[in-house]
This record gives structure tokens, C-alpha cells and sequence, in this order.
DNA sequence: TATGAATGAGGATTCATTCAT
DNA sequence: GATGAATGAATCCTCATTCAT
């Protein structure tokens, strides 16, 4: 599986094949180039939520994006490669706004200051979610599995999402926001009962009203779930 | 040419793997036949948790079983049977906590009957994830990513999990025993906040103390948790 | 345990061996598909004929053929598949003849009409032997062995073969063409008798003279061999 | 597929199994070996007859005969040992005739008597069909397909037979008592024939009587086939 | 660029043959 | 003798990747 292009651990991170191209960045070339991988985008995310990203094959994410499966390369290099450029969006606007919550902590004087900028993490991650709904479901999907070939970009999201949130309630805990619950283990089951819940969702299509999860996770957070 | 398959009347279809084998059930060679098979078993689970049930080969599950690839196909048949195979103990034993916790329910007559039961599920579910703890960890890892190939009987005992809790959920609602919240909400919620800490306990070790955890899930479940 | 096989509800299927491919028919791209198909029919064809259809493999073919063992699907589905397109001129022609004399028989009013048909039919029967001398021992060759897997197309056309023979020769029965025996005899007969002498010359090339094979069965036919 | 035991063209016919065994020829042992091969036997025989020599699995002749596979190599070598096994009757009684009516020919004074060689010939091989129904349909099905691997046994009785029969038909011939048709010829067009009604008989049932058939046949031979 | 042809490594599966019990 | 377990070579087929056009 694993044995040229991505040795796995290290992850060399040299992308080749958006670097180095004809035209300037913007021009018609590029705005070309953009849009074909855009079209391998969507295709794949399809194929990758109905049969999970192993058992996808790269003629059949070419054939879907209209394409001959020897111009997939021109594109992408691999279908790790794919993956990667698919999460991209997602795990930056996830990123950004771990960054700034971070920022707002860290200069957070008092408690109010803290629950704004928790408040606004929430806030900022739903609109990742509003905006990516698809790219959200295949993270539940396949974010568990070992991250060995094509889902290591996942697997890697996935580890950096869980080790910030964990930190950022560790901040939380430690100015008593939190009932004396190990911050790991209360970041870990909010973490676990959204994801559940938006799989439920976004997968399986159990709940009609979105607002509803919210409203009551929130809730459930707040009070339990019992009477 | 033809393009369709060809059906081949004839075909004898010998049963390979046939539940009558030779010697009496509980005999020296039905022993060695079940050995053998939780030799298999084994081997694939140690490289299913690592890598990932699709991308673990047959012939490394057999020879990491310390046997010849061509010996597998004596024991099960695919690599889907023996997931069904390795999975079956745990699947029995969640059906049969369920089971005999509809049955309680059933028979409940006031609230704390009710509660009995639940209490007695969670418990009986305790057991097998101390029976079998990295099952659960292969199920957990597993369980999301669409039910194809070789991981479908993984995916259908994710789906009869969820819609029996659900179940018995609802019935817990509908006694009031929980909070103005669908009933479907607060069973997912709970089932993803307990997963994603078993999760992180079975594989990435994030906690020490397992009772820990179950206190601080318990107290979250029944006050939230907000300090 | 699971015993039966899974059936995998997906599966997008895409058709390998598309009848529509790219480019015009008769295009470069067309032409050169033809070309290839040819070149796997002539190698397939020689390595048929030297150690029987079941004998051969696929990479020898392919590797005949000079191409790569999975370019060979991209021509063919299956050896089946090959022997299908490699017969199907010589079953094409050998109906073709057949439907003319049925034709002809049908239209005739009266024993000369009759015996000009089966004139006729003889004459193009002759036709396909010539144009097709290869094939034709092959035929001879496989046609007799049940037909499972690869050499089905070849008991299939030696059904069609046998049955409409048998009833062309019926009509003429009925004519009073042909002594009192009975129609699937005489047919089965001659048959037999031609085919074992074309083994006889294409297999084991006993004789020099095609001609004389040919006016000595007329003569037989006619006949007998007595002196 | 021909590689070790049998390297096709020598065929060394060093036959271990059946020699070299404990027991008198002829007491219990021996009794019981002859037995098991000639369970062996049927139960191929009726497989090969299905399918073919070349599909069946000698698993599946092992099972088919009651025992266990490794039980197999016990009584016979390979597939094509238990196919010359097979044949062996077969063979001897057809080389019997033949030699029998070789002597007789060679003794013949004149015309009178080699009539009445050829028509002991005819009895005999009458008598072989009628004992061996079935290993004449076998031989039939499998004789014209290149004698690669365990088809060998089959293809070499072919070619003997061939042979012989064209040798006592150039006897009959130079004796001027056929028509001015190459021995040959008339030879091959006459087994042919046969053949190809007999297997009419035998594989599809196409005969109720089978006296008509050797009726029509004698006449065929003698007369021709037209009115 | 785009296409699909070509290659060959890899993985599943079967099966003849050997062996320990 | 009998059994079926074990082995590994052979074969089918797929698929990522490269290339010529």
C-alpha cells in the first residue's frame, strides 16, 4: 500500500503537481485547472460517501468527473493526493478558527471573555459545517479508520482536531468553567455526541430539523439528559 | 462481445468450509478447526486495528496466522467471513443485553423497574467491552465507513445498535424518565460521547483509569457538563 | 459460516468492453481496437489448436498475442468471451448458409428446387471450410467436449449445427429424396463423416488432395463404399 | 500444466502405484484395492462425462468415490493414471479385436474370408460398445481434443485406433472389395459416421432403437444414402 | 491538454500434491 | 489404510501508473 509516494509517517509534503504550471495564478489556464479539479473534487466526494474512500478507484472518480482516467494525474498525483485537496477547505476553516479561539483565550482576562470566544468557536465551526456539509460526512465516515493510504489526510485532521479541542478545554477547565470532569474526557464526549448526531443527520437523514440537534445538544451539554 | 456473465449451469457447488466436519463436534479435529479459526481470527484482528480492515491482505492475515495463504479458505471464506467470524461473539453478546433489556422493559411496571433495566444494559454492555476489548475498538474504528466489502457485517451491527437504542430510548421518553429531548438525540448523543471515549482510551491511551471514565460519562449523562 | 455468497448491493458496474468506444467506427482508434481483437483472435487461435481450449491461459494468449495480461481485458472479458468472437464469422457464415437453404427449401416446388438447394448449402458450407480452415479444426476439435466455461460457444454452435441440419435433411425425407432410413441418421451420418475426414486432413494432414476427399464423399453419399 | 510426471511426448509409463504392494494378487488386499479404484473409476467417469476430463477437480472424483482426497494418490498416480485406468478395458478389448482380425486377414486365402475377418470385426467392437456404454461416450466426447495432460491416454487410443483401422481398410481395399475410394478415405468417412451416431445415441438420446441405427448404418455403408 | 492504450505488480482463489495423525 | 490439514504454485482479474498520440 504504502510504499513510494507517501512514506506514512514522515509525509515529505512536496506537491508537485500544483506548483509549476503555465500561466499566471488566475489566469485562463489556472482558472481551468481550478475548475477540472474541482469537477474530481466533487465527483470523488460522491463516490468516496457511497462506497467509503478505499473502495473507490481512480477510473471510476475520473469517468465520474467526465474525464479519461490518464488526465486525473494532470490534476492530482495521487488519490491520497485527491483527499487532501478535498479536505483542504475544511481543515482551514477548521484550523482558522481553532486559531482564533486560541487567540481570544489566550488573551481572555476574565470568564466572560473566555465563554465569548468558546461561544464564537461554536459558532465558526457551524458555519464549516453549513458551508461543507458533504466533506463534514465523510470525516465521521472515515475519520476512525487507521489513516494508512488514501484517508491519512483524514486521519491526520482528525488527530489535530481532537488534540486542539482537548486543549482548548484544558483552558476551560482550569478557570472552572467545567464541572471537575477531566478536560479530556468532557471535550472528548461533546466531540462524540455532535459527530454522532451530525452522522445521524447527515447520513442516515434522521432528523428533519437541524435546529433541533443544536438546541438540544446544547442543552444536554448544559443540563444532561436526564429529566 | 457478450458482456453479461456467464451463468454456467452445471456447477456442483461444493460447500467449502462446511459446518459438518468429520469427528464429533467437541472432537481432537473440531478443536483443531477452532483453534485454527481463532488463530485467524487473532492474526486479522492485530492487523485490522493497525491498518484497517480493507487494507489487511488475505495472505498476510494467513501467514501472520502462521499459516499458507491457501489454508485460509479451509477456515472461512472470505475475508467479509471471517469479520463476520471475529465479530460474531460481541454482535451476540450486545444482542442478547438488548434483548433482555426490551424484555425488562416490557415487563417494567413503574419507573424504577425501568431504570433497573437500563441500568442492567449498561452493565451487560460493560461486561463485553471488558470481554472484548479490542473487538470493540476494531468496531469503533470500523463502524462508520459504508457497510462494503469485507466491512458490512461491521456496518449491519452499527445499525442494529443504533435503532435497538434508539428503541429503548424512546420507551424511556415516553415514561419521562429523560428531558424534553427527542428521544433519538439524547440516545445518539450518549452513544457518541461513549464511543469516541472508548475511542480514545482503546486507541490512542489517552486514560489511565477506566472507572474514571465511566464516572465522569455517568455524571455528564446526568447534569451535563457545565461546572 | 456465512456460507453463501454476498451480494453487494453497489456495484456500479461499468462495462468493460463497451461496444461504444471513443472515435468513429472505423476511426484510427476503432481500427486499432480490430487490429488488437485480431491479434488476440490468431494467438489465442494457434495456442487453441496445439493443447486444446481448457489448456490454455490467459497470459499466454495475451503474451502470444503480444501484449501485457491485463491489456487482455481491455479486448475481451473473458476467455469465453474470446473463443465467442473468435467462432463467431465461422457460426455467422455457417447460419447464413443455413437460413439461404431453409429459404430455398421452403421456396421449392419441386425435386430439382430441392436438390439445388442442398447443392447450394454444400457449396457454401464449402465456402466457410476454405475461408476458414483454422477455425474449422477447431470446431472439429472442441465441439464433442461438454460445454462448461470457455468452450461453450463451441457446443452451442455444434447444437445449432446438428439440429438444423437434421431438419433440413428431414425435408428432404420427406421428398423421397433420400433410402428409407431415417432423416437424423442419414444427417448424423454424413455429418460424421465429413467432419472426421477434415480432422482427418487439417489435424493430421493425411491427405494432399482437398478435391479428392471431396468428390470421394459425394461418391460415398451417394453410393456407398462398397464396390 | 504437462511439466513433471507425464512430459507429454516420451510418456515413460512407469506405473508405481499398482505394483509393489503387500498382499498376494488376488487376496483381500488386492481385492480391496481393485475395488476402491474401480469406485474411483464410476464415480469420474460420470463426472468427466458432465463436464469434461480437463474441469473436474480430482477432489470432487475423490468425494464423488466416498473417500477422502488424499486417498486419491493411493490407487492411482494422477488424473490422467485414472484416466488410462479408465480406458484400460476399453482399450484392450478394441486392440484385441483388432489383432484378432489382423491374424485373421493376414490368414485369409481369399475374398470369403476377409468378408468374414471384417464382419468379426464389426461383432467384436459391437460387443465393446455394448459392455462400455459410457467410457465409448467418453471417448467419443474427448478424443479429438489435443491430448495434453490427463486427455493423453484418450488422444493415444485415438490415433491406434485410427491407424489400425485404416491399415485393415488398405488390406480390404487392395483386395479390391471397396469402390475406387482411397482406404483412407473410406475408413475415416466410416468411423466418422459411426461415431458421430453413436454419440447422437449416447449423449443426447437422439436414437429410441439402436438396432435401426447399425441397420441403417450397414446400409449407408453399402448402398449410399440417397433413394 | 485530453484520451485511452499498455504495462505489470498485486491480490483473491483454486487445486494438485504431500504429510502427520 | 484413511483422513483431511497444509503448502505453494498457478491462474484469474484488477488497478495504479505511465505513455504515445
Amino acid at each position: 500500500m504504502s510504499s513510494k509516494k507517501h512514506p506514512e509517517p514522515p509525509a515529505p509534503a512536496v506537491r508537485r503537481v500544483p506548483s509549476q504550471r503555465p500561466g499566471p495564478a488566475g489566469g485562463k489556464r489556472d482558472q481551468n485547472r481550478r475548475r477540472r479539479l474541482a469537477e474530481l473534487c466533487d465527483a470523488a466526494l460522491a463516490l468516496f460517501l457511497e462506497r467509503g474512500i478505499e473502495a473507490v478507484t481512480i477510473d471510476e472518480i475520473a469517468r465520474a468527473a467526465g474525464m479519461a482516467k490518464g488526465n486525473f494525474y494532470r490534476y492530482v498525483e495521487d488519490k491520497r493526493d485527491l483527499v487532501d485537496a478535498l479536505i483542504a477547505p475544511v481543515a482551514a476553516a477548521i484550523d482558522a478558527a481553532m486559531d482564533r479561539c486560541e487567540a481570544s483565550t489566550d488573551a481572555a482576562t476574565d470568564v466572560a471573555g473566555l465563554n465569548a470566544a468558546y461561544m464564537r468557536l461554536a459558532l465558526d465551526l457551524l458555519q464549516v459545517y453549513i458551508a461543507h456539509r458533504d466533506l463534514v460526512r465523510l470525516y465521521l465516515q472515515e475519520a476512525r479508520v487507521p489513516g494508512v493510504g488514501a484517508r491519512a489526510p483524514v486521519a491526520e485532521l482528525e488527530q489535530r482536531v481532537t488534540a486542539r479541542t482537548i486543549a482548548l478545554t484544558r483552558v476551560a477547565h482550569e478557570h472552572a468553567l467545567l464541572a471537575k470532569i477531566p478536560p479530556e474526557v468532557s471535550a472528548l464526549a461533546v466531540i462524540g455526541a455532535t459527530e454522532r448526531l451530525l452522522l445521524a443527520h447527515l447520513r442516515d437523514g434522521i432528523f428533519e430539523d437541524e435546529a433541533q440537534i443544536a438546541t438540544s445538544l446544547v442543552r444536554m451539554v448544559m443540563e444532561g439528559i436526564t429529566g
